[in-house]
RNA sequence: GCGCCCGUAGCUCAGUUGGAUAGAGUACCUGGCUACGAACCAGGUGGUCGGAGGUUCGAAUCCUUCCGGGCGCGCCA
């Protein structure tokens, strides 16, 4: 509707400007009105216009209005205030949405699938070396509401994990595995390093090699204290993780780590099965070194001239793209570093050929942002496909005290918590309840109590709500209205209450276009707590069922189609819909 | 020090991308179930939009600067 008032507008316009009154028609803004007095639409155009045309703005906008051709929707369009013009939809224009949504059902406001392209979400993509805490939660909520976003909006949607098994990180979690490993075969004396993982998840992962029976696998404490051990805590660790390779031979080292990671990142994708985030691939680091991907993407960097050597090792020159300081690709010790493979990993995603690249991000990630676009523009590839969301840290409180969540110190809180402790689908809104670049606050106390805060009862409440309407319905013996939208009579749907309800069930399709574009999910949480908010009220002041047959069935199939646009509304934020709480 | 994000009601946050009188929820006070679910609704109290300049018909929104809070600045991942 908005840019059919928009193309009234501009016949208008060129009108005027053919018959002198004005020197330009440049396309005119039109945006909903906030008040209902202001009308449904309106414009600024005359006000944009009065300058230069020389005029007062209200004439000016009483001349547009009188050259504005024949419109059937609308009622009437009429100068206000310092000069807007506000447009006036007829009632029975409003009152077609309420057919159309029930036609379409689930189809209402998507967009024809794949119009758009191909598009990837990457998300979470935690490092397999332990279970998922708070903050990976946000990352994992928001990346699935945003790919059904996106789907919604007619892309056809990638979802993908990329998994960190190999590097420092993997190694530092097979050490740590074998050691309490070695405990669990009766070894002692074993100084169990600090910076090794210290959750107690370790012990069951080294109780699964234990029960395995791999003889290679048992080597005395010895081996381990003559190393000879550094001072400096880094350097220990890595001595160490030489150690275990040396003593345990490639092979079994590649046995350990393996069952390490494997076994963390089934407990991963369980978790975030239950969350409601399921994905279509697990991309492993590893195969990018495998497949020479990260050599081959070493090699286009340097055959494009943007590599140069320093210090021993191999520099890419990222400061001639935007970065603040050249960044290393392969160190000294002859070994890529994380970015190279980073790198490979994005050349990758750039050649799987997709409209648009999604990376879901933490916040404290945003330095390495400029980096990897610096590596794409130097291999001239369209950095504007890339977009990366850096999503902000999540806050858990207990009733007003703080909770941790760092993963190394031990005392982090873990996903799984939380999802018992609140539910899957309070976590699922409260995650996703604000901007992705503003901070959240969970506070669990609140989270779990009944109480008008939550969010989720009050949207999932007005959804009962209805289906416990259509239920006294049925006992009552009245017709239910789905069957057939023409004779639903949308033109007895007068009263105030059901015309702002009709003209808000007609914004979804914007919201979810405009929540896929800004890959903000929290406008349609928004939406859907302001639909739920509508329906109460209209609730509280008429009645539905009421003897007039007519009047019934148009008042059910406004309700109808709300309960319509909650479900498809809860279904893109991975929230459930209950008939009854 | 440099870079990014954020300052709106006591608290948690919206504010349709520069529009008309800055809005919800919560808290506090008051009212509404012998009508389809009171996990709801109605009314009231509550504001120098962090401060100061600037841009224009018009600024919470854009620009400059200061103040306050968060995060990042490895041959870690």
């Amino acid at each position: 509707m908005q840019d059919e008032i928009k193309q009234w507008l501009s016949h208008s316009l060129k009108a005027l400007c053919a018959s002198g009154v004005i020197s330009e028609a440049p396309a005119p803004e039109v945006t909903r009105s906030k008040a209902s007095e202001h009308g449904d639409y309106a414009s600024n155009i005359a006000l944009v216009l009065a300058a230069s045309a020389g005029c007062a703005p209200r004439q000016l906008a009483q001349q547009i209005v009188g050259a504005l051709p024949p419109s059937p929707p609308l009622e009437k369009a009429e100068v206000a205030g310092p000069g807007f013009i506000n447009f006036y939809l007829k009632e029975a224009a409003v009152a077609a949405v309420v057919g159309e949504i029930l036609s379409q059902a689930r189809d209402y406001g998507r967009a024809a699938a794949g119009s758009r392209g191909r598009a990837l979400v990457e998300f979470v993509s935690a490092n397999p070396t332990g279970p998922l805490h708070i903050g990976h939660g946000r990352g994992a909520a928001y990346g699935a509401t945003l790919a059904n976003l996106l789907e919604a909006a007619g892309y056809d949607v990638e979802r993908e994990y990329y998994v960190n098994d190999q590097g420092r990180q993997a190694n530092i979690l097979a050490l740590s595995v074998w050691l309490r490993y070695l405990e669990l075969c009766g070894e002692e004396g074993i100084e169990y390093p600090a910076k090794a993982y210290q959750g107690d998840y370790i012990w069951d992962v080294a109780a699964v090699l234990h029960r395995a029976e791999d003889t290679r696998l048992q080597k005395s404490a010895a081996v381990l204290n003559n190393a000879g051990l550094p001072q400096d805590a880094e350097e220990r660790l890595d001595v160490l993780i030489e150690t275990a390779k040396t003593q345990l031979g490639d092979a079994a080292y590649a046995t350990v780590l393996r069952t390490a990671i494997n076994t963390i990142l089934t407990s991963i994708k369980d978790e975030l099965h239950h969350f409601g985030a399921d994905y279509d691939r697990w991309f492993p680091e590893k195969s990018l070194a495998e497949g020479g991907e990260i050599a081959a993407a070493i090699a286009r960097l340097d055959a494009a001239g943007h590599l140069y050597n320093s210090e021993g090792a191999q520099w890419f020159r990222s400061t001639s793209f935007g970065d603040d300081k050249d960044r290393v690709v392969v160190r000294t010790n002859g070994q890529a570093t994380y970015f190279a493979a980073d790198v490979a990993y994005h050349l990758n995603k750039y050649e799987r050929g997709y409209d648009l690249i999604v990376n879901v991000w933490g916040a404290d990630h945003h330095g390495y942002v400029a980096r990897i676009e610096a590596a794409l523009k130097a291999l001239s590839l369209d950095v504007g496909k890339l977009h990366t969301v850096l999503v902000q840290f999540v806050n858990l409180y207990r009733g007003g005290a703080k909770a941790g969540m760092s993963t190394r110190g031990g005392e982090f809180v873990p996903l799984s918590a939380l999802r018992r402790e609140i539910g899957a689908d309070a976590a699922r809104l409260f995650y996703v309840m604000r901007k992705y670049n503003r901070h959240v606050d969970i506070d669990i106390k609140l989270a779990r109590s009944r109480s008008a805060d939550n969010p989720v009862y009050y949207i999932q409440y007005a959804h009962a709500r209805v289906c416990s309407l259509f239920e006294q319905a049925r006992t009552r013996g009245f017709a239910l209205p789905e069957a057939a939208p023409e004779s639903l009579s949308p033109e007895l749907l007068t009263e105030a209450e059901e015309s702002e309800l009709l003209k808000f069930l007609a914004r979804y399709p914007g919201i979810v276009s405009a929540a896929a574009a800004e890959m903000e999910p929290y406008l349609m949480m928004n939406y859907l707590k302001g639909l739920a908010s509508l329906f109460h009220v209209y609730y509280n002041r008429h009645q539905f069922l009421v003897s007039d047959e007519k009047l019934r069935t148009a008042r059910l199939a406004l309700a109808a189609a709300v309960r319509q646009l909650l479900q498809n509304g809860l279904a893109m934020l991975g929230v459930s819909a209950p008939e009854k709480m």
